[in-house]
DNA sequence: TTCGGTTGTCAAAGCGCTTTGAAATTTCTT
DNA sequence: AAGAAATTTCAAAGCGCTTTGACAACCGAA
């Protein structure tokens, strides 16, 4: 069923129906009535590809997922699609992922918006430097990043959260608690979020005159596994650190194992705060230790930025082009006094 | 840069240019490079909504992602997509996820394939008895199916691993260990995969003349957290149970912690064996006590039915309908033999 | 030299929709 | 009652591509 055969049916014209279907005020309220009422019973939906070829709008929002045999998903990546899905919903937009080798995203990326499947990008994963921003910005398609790149001019449209602020409050936290041996377990070191946890921390530190050994600091994936093996480096050095910043709450569980393996306590021993995402599958107060988190949720960023993306291609009034979210540092118990030297 | 302007630059006609593009074999090779060149140079790519609305293929495939405010995001989720996406990419297609109130799946499924924005569409969370079937039947496209539909007429394209085989050899080992008292954590009760690794169990306990009591189960979903208040309502048990079967890795997780709460050692008070999709952010064999598991990759799943979905739409040789692969069961640390009555 | 068979190229139709500009119809003024 | 204005409808063009059917141009065979 299409729109020629719909309007033979009616004995109206295409184009009467096309405008009766959106919504045009040029046509007859009782005409637009019949036209309904067809639809529904005939089940007529308008062919997408038609619709983009003629109006050049494709009610979608482009992604790249960057994936191949070796690499790994990510659990964040699922939780943050929520966000935007939920968003998206609302307003009949659909997403089209372009998997990628992680080597050929910017290549993907191009492809992507000029293959007129999309109204807009949407970028993640950040890298300091990241060479898709130079791409992007030469393409006249909008798009939002989530995060941003270290060392860019700070001139593209983000929504990020505000990371060094995040560790940098932690950290002081802890110091206030009288540690004075720190360690860090972060994301891979490429990316933005783990510089910028780094610094957060390093700033905090700094003022108190203490330093973060290169021994004391790890970059891995944020996987339970990683948090193990990290931990356990952590535990083995002679001046054992016993306050940890850590990038994830699955990198956490790990963490919090090898240190009930080690037969130490988490939050007299070791304190420990861990960065929250706000994944369902992991509840930081349920833990057995409940545990002290820096909080922002990736959901909400993505409900934001489908917002964002969404309302500039309708042109529903205006957005901000950069917007910083502060997260929330919420004490539980898994961070305690400094542990008197033995 | 389109077709048109591509071929009045090459001084050929647009009949032409298409052609040596697409491989068609009536074109001289010559003018073909010459062709290729151009696009080089000039970076042409050809409109994907154009190429089709004239072919009625789009290179891509649809899936339909449940979303809603309050609905949990799965970490299944990811890692599946990962595994579609690393075929998808060797053969230049991508997705179309079209975001769904969970309540309205059967009806966002129809948008999206009358939409013509796919060519193949993908269905996973089966239920029993899944309303979406019927729909898929009646809508001539290509789709496959990832599960099954207990109690509906196997007459459709799928792939499903063997739940019910897979928790009946886990539970015929911890019969052989000599245990007598199971509990059951599932994920929700009306989806195909707990209806059929329920019925494993039931079937193995059945040839002992056990049978699984109502308080042994536990249908929720598969979360850390839920994990956690399932095993803490089976050890209140007056007969608590010592053999657990567990439909999740992550949800183990939480049991585990329950068990080392209750001040018990895994392997030895209680058994554990659970399902293990092998995510990348949870390596059974790495926990503290390692997990004894009934192992499928999900992964490979994805990567087998984008083979397909792809494959049929390609039209490159004939496919399975139906595949029902086998799951591994791994022994590790968590299984011991059953505990002597106090 | 002429004719059938390739080979390489092209003009034009069509995919299903939106939108422009004009025509037909109705309603309002005077 | 006639003309102007507003309302409703339409035919046709165009979005960028593929594909059909036709047409030159060239080849060797008769």
């Amino acid at each position: 069923m299409n729109l020629k055969q719909l309007s033979e049916l009616l004995g109206l014209s295409q184009t009467t129906v096309s405008r009766a279907l959106n919504g045009y005020p040029e046509v007859n309220e009782a005409t637009r009535e019949r036209v309904l009422q067809a639809v529904k019973e005939t089940g007529y939906r308008p062919n997408k590809a038609a619709q983009r070829l003629a109006t050049g709008k494709a009610g979608s929002i482009g992604l790249v997922m960057p994936t191949a045999p070796g690499h790994q998903s990510d659990v964040h990546f699922g939780e943050f699609l929520a966000g935007l899905g939920e968003e998206a919903v609302r307003h009949d937009f659909h997403f089209v992922i372009m998997p990628s080798d992680p080597d050929d995203e910017v290549a993907a990326l191009r492809r992507l918006a000029i293959s007129g499947n999309v109204d807009a990008l949407f970028i993640a994963y950040m890298r300091a430097h990241d060479p898709r921003l130079a791409m992007l910005k030469s393409l006249a398609m909008h798009y939002v990043v989530h995060g941003r790149s270290f060392g860019a001019e700070p001139d593209y449209p983000f929504l990020d959260i505000d990371n060094e602020g995040a560790f940098y409050d932690a950290t002081r936290l802890l110091l206030q608690l009288g540690h004075t041996r720190f360690a860090l377990m972060n994301g891979p070191m490429h990316l933005d979020f783990a510089i910028r946890r780094r610094n957060g921390v390093i700033s905090a530190l700094g003022e108190r005159g203490l330093t973060l050994e290169e021994d004391c600091m790890s970059h891995a994936l944020m996987t339970d596994e990683q948090g193990l093996l990290a931990m356990e480096r952590f535990l083995q050095l002679p001046e054992r650190p016993t306050a940890i910043l850590c990038s994830s709450t699955v990198m956490a569980l790990g963490a919090i194992r090898a240190v009930n393996q080690a037969g130490l306590r988490l939050g007299e021993d070791i304190s420990l705060i861990a960065h929250d995402d706000v994944l369902p599958l992991l509840k930081p107060e349920s833990f057995s230790v409940p545990l002290t988190t820096t909080r922002s949720s990736l959901r909400a960023a993505g409900v934001r930025i489908a917002q964002r993306l969404i309302g500039t291609v309708k042109q529903a009034g205006p957005f901000p082009d950069q917007e910083l979210w502060k997260t929330e540092l919420i004490v539980r118990a898994s961070t305690g006094p400094a542990p008197q030297r033995p």
